[in-house]
DNA sequence: CAAGTTTCTGGACGCTATGTCTAGTAATGG
DNA sequence: CCATTACTAGACATAGCGTCCAGAAACTTG
């Protein structure tokens, strides 16, 4: 396997995954042949070998650098946080916009939905600490099962994104989708809805 | 193409359909073989080639039709309400587990997420729909897109679904992960951690 | 800038899985 | 019971994968 500090072997690598990148955008990842990918990287076949496995470990390769990444700039910003900024929710959209096309492969569920996965539960899994720390520190009475509330709180996160990408005409500014999401998961449906909170049953 | 209303077709076909379910959650569906499908459904390969044009189409035809009995179940729920009810949501998570080993591999995200992606986004549709007629029936002013919300609502009940039907220790009861899931989403974080209204920041 | 090392390359190879076809057998519906 | 229809095993051509090689090209180091 090619040494990494090879200005070659660098030029090599990253052409392959822009252009994986770019051919699971345009024909999805499960369609794509080797000698394509190779092709749109300007690549001998051979050399694509020499440096990956296969078709998924190049794959694997952009997800992990992608999620490293992520985590990277991710970690300043929860630690400074005592409350409910969204602070943690804008740098992940900025993150997203940053590599907006990876992000749609990923988000997309190509590649057998296991980067999808991994994103999700990596995301929930720090959530879920975040809230038993805060509620920790606060002497905080849940009313609900906070894994719930973890996996719900990410869900929406990842489905806004989801389809903030997507969006081509018009799409929000950053700040404006990330401040909406952070409001409507604070005060819920029903403040966002703007029923009037007097008159309406509150369950069933 | 085998005429439907023969009993040799209905067996063939419905038992490559739980092969193919049963095969995907153990061994991913990218990873499958034509072969192997029909030697688990005790069918001939050549018999799976006069069915199904390959893999994706029988994949298409599992998914086709849980999308269509989902909306079959759903539709009677949202015509009755005017309100945030919840029997939206239980018929939802009831229909998963009616269906529980074809849900996973759906909400996996197995077959590059294509089913994933088009459940997600039909919810989406027909939530934003019936958010919209309540808004005007009820003449209320959202405070915010109704898009968001209703990718939101949709991305929390699907994430929640997810790691619920995953769960295989002490699962918790239907009624009570969408009850809790309904009450987030109608009062919103927040509340369900317990924090104090009147001392806490609002935003930011 | 020269020497020595490393990567890139196209072409050839064997192999696995796909999708098609056929002729004979078995099951079904009427 | 018979005409129709579906199932089956096996053979076939083909596509794409992953490996290997030996020469050409590019890089790093001193």
């Amino acid at each position: 396997m090619p040494q990494v500090d090879d200005r070659r072997t660098r030029r090599t690598r990253s052409a392959l995954r822009r252009a994986l990148v770019e051919l699971s955008l345009e024909r999805g990842y499960a369609n794509l042949r080797v000698d394509e990918i190779s092709e749109r990287a300007d690549v001998g076949r051979a050399t694509f070998y020499a440096h990956f496995r296969d078709k998924q470990a190049l794959y694997d390769d952009v997800v992990a650098a992608l999620l490293a990444e992520l985590k990277e700039r991710l970690t300043p910003e929860v630690r400074e946080t005592g409350g409910f900024t969204g602070r943690p929710l804008v740098a992940l959209f900025q993150h997203a916009l940053d590599n907006r096309d990876a992000y749609r492969v990923v988000l997309r569920g190509d590649g057998d939905g296991r980067a999808l996965t991994r994103l999700r539960d990596d995301l929930s899994e720090a959530t879920l600490r975040t809230f038993e720390r805060r509620v920790e520190e606060q002497g905080l009475e849940p009313r609900l099962d906070l894994r719930v509330v973890a996996r719900a709180w990410v869900g929406e996160q990842v489905a806004v994104l989801t389809w903030w990408l997507e969006e081509e005409a018009a799409p929000i500014p950053l700040e404006e989708v990330a401040g909406m999401l952070a409001d409507l998961s604070r005060f819920g449906r029903m403040w966002a809805t703007g029923v009037d909170p007097t008159g309406a049953s509150s369950s069933e």
